[in-house]
Order: C-alpha cells, then structure tokens, then sequence
DNA sequence: TGCTTTCCGCACCTATCAGTGAAATATAAG
DNA sequence: CTTATATTTCACTGATAGGTGCGGAAAGCA
C-alpha cells in the first residue's frame, strides 16, 4: 500500500548517537546528521522528527548501550568492587586510545543549554540516579558478602563518592587529562568499596 | 592625537566572561557579547579581538577570579583541610541559589568542540594543574601540621582525589544535581585530608 | 582652522542554521 | 492497470552566524 524506507533504522539510530556523544547537540548540525547516517534531512525529519527529538533518541539509545555495555554487571546480585574495578579500567583504557574518547553523552551534554529541556533533564537526572544506584548497589552487596557493617548513611556517602569519581572519569577522560591521573583518580574511588 | 574608547575595558572583559561562563563558547553568539556588553561588534573587534581570542581572554580573566576568590586560600603556607572544607561549601550553597551556578567555565568548556584548540587546551591544562597542585598543598601542609607521614604516592593519591570531588561538583552543580548528593560528595572528598 | 589618528555606527557580506513545499518515485491493495 | 499511501529527492525559505567596509565623529597637535 505504500513504499518502503530504504534505511536500516537501527543503524541510523546508532550513527545519530555516535554523532551527538562526538560533538554534543549545539555543535551537530543537521548536515553533520546527514553525513553521519547517509540520509538527507527530509527522510530524518520523516523517520524520527526534529533534531531535538532525534537527540532524545541518541540520549535513550546512549543509555541503553551504556547500560547493557558497562553498567549492567554493576546492577546485579553478585555485584561488586571487581565489577566497579573494571568499569573504571574500562574508561581509563578508552581515555587511552589515540582517537580519543568522548565520555558520557549525558555528562557532557548535561553541560549545555539543551539540558535545561525538560524532556532532556529527566533522562539526563534518570540515567544518573541510575548510575549512583548501580555503585551502591555493588557496594552493598560487596559489603554484605564480606559481613561489613556500613550505617545506610555511609553507604550513601560512599555510593555518591563512586559516582563522583564515575562522573570526573567521564569528563577528565574527554578533557584529556593525562592518563596517570585519571588512574589515580579511580584509584583513589575504589578505596570506597575495597 | 586620537579619539578615546568611551567604555570601561575591565568591566566590558568581566561581562564578556560572564557570558561565557553562562552559555558555553559555542552557545554565545557574537549578538549575545553585544547584548552583555552593551557594545557592537564593531567595537568589541577593535578592542579585543574576534569571538576565540575574547573567548580566551574570558578563560584567563575566569582563571583569574578563580583563583583569587576561591583557590588562593589552598595554595598559601597555612592552607589546610578547613579551607578545602571551605571551597567545597562554598560550590555547594552557590549550587543552591536559585538563579543557579555556572559550575566552572574551564570544566565545562572542555567538553567543548573548541577544547581542541591549542591556546584553549594550554589554558585548560594549567588550570586544571593549577587546581590540583592547590589540593596537593592544602594536603601537604595539613598532613606535616598533624605530623601524619604519608608517602609520595599516598599523597598523589590523594591530591587526586580532592580534585576529582572538585571537578564533580563543579559538573554536577552545573547539572543541577540534588543538593544533598552535593554534599555527599564533597563530604565523602574531605576524607582524603581529615 | 586644518591635519592626523583613533574610535564609533551602520549597513552589508557570505556561509550556515533548522526546517519545509512539492513533485517524483515506489509499493501494495483493489 | 488504477488508485491510495508512504518515501525520497531537491530546491528553497527566513533567520542567524561570524566578520567587514567605510564614512563620519571625536581628540590631540600644528
């Protein structure tokens, strides 16, 4: 009844992610969307909508990958600080490649203007609960599997002292901050859980 | 033997970085600096420069106040864990107005596209040194003042830590996290000195 | 009063921005 | 084959981006 899209739309979606987690929303443009994904302007607008709406999809699609990529393990039962280890190891050695990495979409873009979005700001505010809630999650499990006795309070100290070095890992690691530091940085975080 | 300027150049450089801090390089236009200062382009270009070097001009002048108004204190003789305490509180309450805080003009302009840019990128690297060098001397000396003999590497550890909490709540304030994680954070930071 | 030098105001430049109108094309149902 | 619907192609829009050309206005000196 009807023509088909010639695209494959989860790779689209993926190019559209890869695009904004490189260069954040303001500095995309929509001819970079276009040279991103093979597709002009009109099939993006057809197929997704605006550019902000295609950036709340990068941002879900972001979070999805991040999730099941790195956080997942740290959001299981038998989490804990191995768990926590190589999630940091992970973004140091990422920092280290010549190409460079780029972060955390949602850290670095919760910088911009378009965080002020309301729609942006409850993803971005979601995804980083979710973040602190999977390292306290790993604590406490890593906790109770050693018989630790932590007060709720010091768990919360330390599963917020993981998220901020989670969060100066993503950013110093794109501001390129030498290695050596970055190492010593989650170093220094892993003391909450080991 | 010619015309004067009719502005005053110091207050025209501290509104040009205010409105940096607030929007970001890429996210303040050439209208906006006119707007803030009141003046056209015309004149900020004969007086400064185009868009990069009053953009850089705005990082040295931030440095500058930076530094002044709330790192001096760690990096002096008598610094100790009371003025990283400080540091950190103050970043927490001005978190808290409710006109919002800008963060840190060099933190989130390294998430930039324009953090690429060599003169950018030396100014980034010295005062990201800068702030860590400062942490480092406020753990030195309250470490010799208590007489607790940490090794070298203890300390870099830790010099490393302060500047993570540091970077953290500077990004996280400008996300607009929830004060209580703030101080969370920043409580949980402090332990590297006290 | 001229002359020289600097600064100011305004209009203008080209390039790019996000977004759209509409015709051409492809598909499937009848 | 005809018709209805959805997709693609491409040119185009008004707005804004950063940056400039140039005439005129002020200031100091002769």
């Amino acid at each position: 009844m009807a023509r088909h899209i010639e695209y494959n739309p989860v790779e689209v979606r993926q190019k559209l992610m890869a695009q904004f987690w490189a260069a954040g929303y303001s500095e995309t443009s929509l001819s970079d969307l276009e040279a991103a994904t093979g597709l002009n302007r009109r099939q993006l607008y057809n197929g997704i909508g605006d550019k902000r709406t295609m950036f709340l999809v990068a941002l879900d699609d972001f979070v999805e990958a991040s999730v099941q990529q790195l956080l997942a393990p740290l959001e299981g039962d038998d989490a804990g600080a191995q768990d926590v280890r190589i999630l940091f190891d992970k973004f140091i050695s990422m920092a280290n490649e010549p190409d460079g990495w780029h972060g955390c979409l949602v850290c670095s873009s919760s910088q911009e203007e378009i965080a002020h979005d309301p729609a942006v700001r409850e993803r971005h505010a979601s995804f980083f609960d979710r973040i602190r809630n999977a390292h306290l999650n790993a604590l406490t499990r890593a906790m109770q599997r050693t018989d630790s006795k932590l007060s709720i309070a010091e768990l919360n100290d330390r599963a917020d002292g993981l998220f901020s070095t989670h969060v100066s890992l993503c950013v110093l690691g794109r501001a390129r901050r030498p290695v050596d530091q970055l190492k010593r940085i989650a170093g220094h975080g892993l003391r909450c859980i080991s």
